[in-house]
DNA sequence: CGTTCTCTTGACTCATCTCAAATCTGGTGG
DNA sequence: CCACCAGATTTGAGATGAGTCAAGAGAACG
């Protein structure tokens, strides 16, 4: 199945790499751009690689991680559509690249993006503004692995997921939503630094508090979304925004 | 006390923000700076801050930190010499600054800086390497906080506190080197994620172990630094590097 | 309708935390 | 120079949250 469309119509134009690119910028990496498919659990690109993969995660979930030799493993970030794979110049991937679910992948001609990129500011600026972006999210994820109990830590990836959840189906976050869980117990286990058996139980922790409603392993509604967001610990206060 | 210098003569000329600056864009930066200290403990940015502080880390080291309500406080980067302090456009500071030791501060003025940047790609691009490098070590710091035990992870900054002080007495790294822990037990505690009891007891089975040598609370000898490397789990494989 | 994978649950262990007290250190004032 | 104090560090004893090992329940798949 050969997908392909132009940069004008994708979905993640406008918070990609690309999103602050102009009509003549988008043809250039139009140029350089395919579309490639990944199904769940496919490795798509594995640390120590070299030369890996440049390009912008169109669709689905991808997980980033790092391990150690003996096979612990933490990761490191999770890729939702429109974050951007790869660093620019760099010769060996550091981390692994794991589709979670089927994926789909803007990728560009590696040596291409390297020489386009230090000549269109617009791109430079956009990858330093994601990459800011990022650098405040692994930061905020440092506070939930150093300090967060196990069932702060399950509450948080569920704020998360119902975020996404909320704006894939353009509904508001509130009372009574419903959304699914993109990642296996064992990726979340590897997420949040913990044991798999220990995120099930703090699933089920959760539910017996009624903090939650497990339709199926991988569905969860919530009755009170403050309550699930105080289960998390997150300080509003000195609130991060730009 | 008036310190000051031209940007010419700076320690970190070379590695800080201004590194890919050529004499005019030096010149520009010299006319927006002005060098200011802080003494130990001092909080130099205080979280929730509006128009936090910009400014580079020229000498000493100071920690980045963000709490949770209740108090729980996790270090979420540490900062050494040439470190950029800030994030141009910025509101809100999202953490803590606190200087761990005297500190020294070339700081810039908040509104000339944010202007600056915008037309002088040198420091743009400058500080996507920055920010980038820095993401690296936060990713990094992100496998120790969720997988390594409490001695891998006091070995891990002892390596850090290693390569720091080797680099600061231009020596090399290897064995019967000495070095100064710059951080408190407390401050450690908050880097790790661990209680100040628990820093204490694993710094203690490290020296029984024969792994260091405390000359005092603040000053550590190392026999075999290979042995520490290996204490602190770190992989070699998927090595880093840009 | 077995096979396999994911998820859940139970029983027990152990690393790290908590609470508490002792020791060490540098600085201060007499 | 010394006694004393406050903060930093170490150490001990006991509690506990999360890990380990093991088994069973569901769900997906050919």
């Amino acid at each position: 199945m050969e997908i392909n469309f132009r940069c004008g119509e994708c979905p993640i134009r406008h918070r990609a790499i690309c999103a602050y690119c102009d009509e003549p910028e988008l043809e250039r990496l139009d140029d350089i751009k395919s579309y490639k498919a990944y199904s769940a659990g496919e490795t798509i690109v594995w640390a120590g690689e070299e030369a890996p993969l440049i390009g912008s995660l169109v669709s689905g979930v991808a997980t980033l991680s790092r391990s150690l030799k003996d096979g612990r493993r933490q990761m490191v970030g999770l890729l939702l559509p429109s974050d951007f794979i790869g660093r620019p110049g760099r010769k060996v991937a550091p981390y692994d690249v794991v589709a979670a679910n089927d994926v789909l992948i803007c990728q560009f001609r590696v040596n291409k993006f390297n020489i386009l990129i230090d000549d269109t500011p617009a791109l430079e600026r956009r990858l330093l503004d994601m990459t800011m972006d990022e650098l405040d999210s692994a930061r905020e994820w440092m506070l939930l692995l150093g300090r967060k109990t196990a069932r702060e830590k399950i509450a948080s990836v569920l704020v998360i997921f119902a975020r996404r959840g909320a704006e894939l189906q353009h509904s508001e976050l509130g009372d009574g939503l419903r959304f699914e869980v993109p990642l296996t117990r064992e990726a979340m286990a590897d997420y949040l630094g913990l044991t798999i058996e220990t995120v099930s139980r703090q699933f089920s922790a959760l539910k017996k508090s009624g903090v939650i409603i497990m339709e199926d392993a991988r569905h969860i509604r919530v009755p009170d979304y403050v309550r699930l967001l105080n289960e998390a610990s997150d300080d509003s206060d000195g609130g991060v925004i730009a």
